[in-house]
DNA sequence: TTAGGCGTACAGCTTCGTAC
DNA sequence: GTACGAAGCTGTACGCCTAA
């Protein structure tokens, strides 16, 4: 294991150092998490750039723009720079080459999408398959990849660490286009690092609870409610009780059932986000980065 | 054929409800 | 008030599908 500090020469742990002291000779499964984003202030304009991008994506729907949405999409490929996610490196498979079509026609067919009960790139995990934390990750770090650029020539400059020109694509938001350019980036073995902020990133298990997270607030708060749905389930509880257990029985998780849900009760997933949700998005610990980024090194043993 | 990535099942821990 | 069983929650491991 080679961290990012040992190999750069910076004498400091991780809690000193306001990046992911990424391990340099594998995968760090650490993933950039839009809510983190959008809840702390230093990242206000990480936050406005995803709003922005995700606006504009609902806008080629509404003008039947299905070139511009591919253009859009087109750019969102996984960012080996920031070494983080799964698999980098080698077989890491892009959103734009497997799921754009899918996120596509999901953006112009599904309600959710149309009728707008869904307020940001985050939601896209909970109705859209095959769209979990690590595409949900290298979407975010690519949108906010000029920021990103920044954040990494300021650590840079601050550590004295010697940088080198490569050609780096990224989403130009004044003029709306993806663009190449030769930016300066640390280097190590000839390729190209981009630092990620500690603050926004999580772990995968946390990443990847979100739709149990969801599913069970779902039925505990509003199916359990419902009459309509009650009628056909017989509940194992006392006297008769449906519990949530029965309901979960009859109506496993799909993420084509939480669409549905979505759908019926429009109020779930903004009840959700603003009641209930928010108690669980919390940035990890340095000693959480450390053991997630150490980890690795047993891993690869 | 291999390995990444997602979905899901399950184990273990915590919380809640009921009976005494 | 306490003890015990049921239910719920969370983290993790595994299986399946797909792309390289």
């Amino acid at each position: 294991m080679l961290l990012f500090s040992e190999y750069f020469g910076i004498n400091k742990d991780q809690n000193d150092l306001n990046f992911v002291n990424i391990n340099l000779e594998s995968d760090n499964k650490l993933f950039v998490d839009p809510r983190l984003i959008d809840i702390n202030p230093l990242f206000k304009n990480y936050s406005n750039s995803i709003s922005l991008f995700w606006c504009s994506l609902l806008e080629t729907r509404k003008s039947k723009s299905f070139k511009k949405s591919e253009y859009l999409l087109k750019g969102l490929k996984e960012p080996k720079e920031t070494m983080l996610g799964y698999g980098n490196g080698r077989n890491g498979k892009s959103i734009a080459e497997i799921l754009r079509n899918k996120l596509i026609y999901s953006i112009n067919s599904n309600e959710n999408f149309i009728n707008g009960l869904t307020k940001s790139l985050s939601d896209l995990e909970f109705f859209i398959k095959d769209i979990s934390s690590d595409r949900l990750s290298d979407m975010t770090t690519k949108i906010v990849y000029e920021d990103l650029i920044l954040f990494t020539q300021e650590q840079c400059v601050r550590y004295n660490i010697t940088m080198f020109y490569s050609l780096q694509e990224y989403f130009d938001f004044n003029n709306f286009k993806w663009i190449n350019k030769r930016v300066l980036l640390p280097h190590y073995q000839g390729k190209p690092i981009v630092l990620i902020p500690k603050q926004i990133v999580n772990s995968e298990s946390k990443s990847n609870r979100n739709l149990s997270i969801f599913y069970r607030y779902a039925i505990k708060m509003f199916v359990l409610f419902d009459e309509d749905i009650n009628k056909e389930i017989e509940g194992t509880g006392k006297d008769g009780k449906i519990l949530a257990k029965d309901i979960k029985e009859r109506f496993p998780l799909t993420k084509d059932l939480i669409m549905k849900w979505n759908i019926k009760y429009p109020t779930l997933l903004i009840d959700f986000q603003s009641n209930y949700f928010s108690s669980y998005i919390n940035c990890l610990s340095d000693s959480e980065i450390v053991e997630i980024v150490c980890r690795k090194k047993h891993d690869a043993a």
